[in-house]
DNA sequence: GAGTGGTCTAGACCACCCC
DNA sequence: GGGTGGTCTAGACCACTCC
């Protein structure tokens, strides 16, 4: 957390997110940088290139860095945001959760693969309803291996796995890989979240990795389709 | 693309890709490749780092860099499976498209916002489908600035836009903001897609930039809910 | 030609892991 | 202690843009 790079991107960060520097600004260039931070180049580069790689600024040869200019504009529901990655513990700390279902289950073939484990490996098999502002907003169903994360029970649901997985069985988790697609509601989405036929669910399917690359978390969470919008920056090639 | 650290990049990719380096087998370490690819340490960090983004690999300190153990596994259309980003120029060639509207129109205040233009300049306004083995699949709507992609004509659209922004007007495309929801499909969905009132669609609503930072494209892309899913892969801060 | 970012080198020291 | 990756330095040369 100490490393240098990592402090003069979140000084940079911070400055073109309080506007010193606005949409289409330029940065000082690489060499004022250095001496302004006292680092070699490398350094600087570093820190400039995590603010490419997240979209807040672009680089060109011969010119300079400037901001980038972002604005997402089209939102007919009031749709909270959330950058593809499902890290922001932040806010999963604002929701409250109902268990509807935690069981101990034999692996599927499916999440057998999905978590390297054998078929009929024991897994937590975990239903859990989440609730924003008291509204029933999403449906979580989720595997995770006994072997890997013992000692889960609904006290550590109705508190934060993530933080019972960092905190007390000191993991690290790492990185996470995610699919979004649309789907028809079924009955339980009717029944629990309210919605009707017409209304569908956004589904999120996700693995979940230590960061000794261990799939620990396959989960699918269906969300009203009117409550989240998933978004994300890339960059070509 | 010369660049050493691409090249190592693309040559240990293809060989996890070819399975010379199985689900968790471990990469030579970082002088092994030095000497290997001829070159310093931080060229190959560089390359390995690359990895690391992609998902295809994680390092940890002391150990070495391991190939990390990915799998997608439920599918319950056969659906598509698409990189957020929108990049893969390739697949848009397996699509033909199919022209609804093309016409010019004086920006909204949403489409300004968004294209970073001021109200009512003049803009592109496209509709198309696009058809996939034939089958109707997606409604693109698409605004683009009139000033800033001169030219465009059905040609053009029958074509590639893309093909014609990089090649004839030789811009460089550099980076795109993207999100996915859920929505309740719509008449012109129905009409067009043949979808059934339950069945929804996945909006994927993009602004594109070129590498001078100005925002060049602004879609709303409806896709059939069960030809079409998109992934992402994210670190953990 | 001056300014800027892109790549690369050949080292250095440190933190972490396993034996 | 030996192996490994994480960070950092102080240079170097090149490519591109603008004047």
């Amino acid at each position: 957390m100490s490393a240098k790079y990592k402090k003069i991107y979140e000084e940079l960060k911070e400055a073109i997110n309080d506007g010193e520097y606005g949409p289409g600004a330029k940065l000082p260039d690489e060499l004022s940088l250095c001496q302004i931070y006292d680092c070699s180049r490398m350094t600087v580069k570093k820190a400039l290139d995590l603010l490419v790689q997240e979209g807040k600024i672009f680089r060109k040869q011969g010119q300079g860095s400037f901001v980038l200019n972002k604005q997402m504009v089209n939102d007919p529901y009031q749709i909270e945001e959330i950058p593809v990655g499902g890290f922001d513990r932040a806010r999963s700390h604002l929701a409250k959760s109902r268990i509807l279902e935690f069981k101990l289950s034999f692996a599927s073939s499916d999440v057998a693969k999905a978590l390297h484990l054998k078929e009929n490996d024991p897994v937590y098999d975990i239903l859990r309803l989440r609730l924003y502002d008291g509204e029933p907003t999403v449906i979580e169903h989720t595997f995770m291996p006994v072997n890997l994360i013992p000692g889960i029970n609904e006290d550590v649901l109705n508190h934060s796995i993530y933080h019972y997985i960092e905190h007390d069985l000191n993991l690290k988790i790492a990185s996470a890989q995610q699919t979004n697609r649309a789907d028809v509601s079924n009955d339980l989405d009717h029944e629990v979240l309210g919605l009707s036929d017409i209304e569908p669910v956004l589904v999120v399917e996700q693995i979940a990795y230590l960061d000794n690359g261990m799939p620990f978390e396959y989960s699918f969470c269906r969300h009203r389709y009117d409550k989240f919008k998933f978004t994300a920056f890339s960059l070509n090639r």
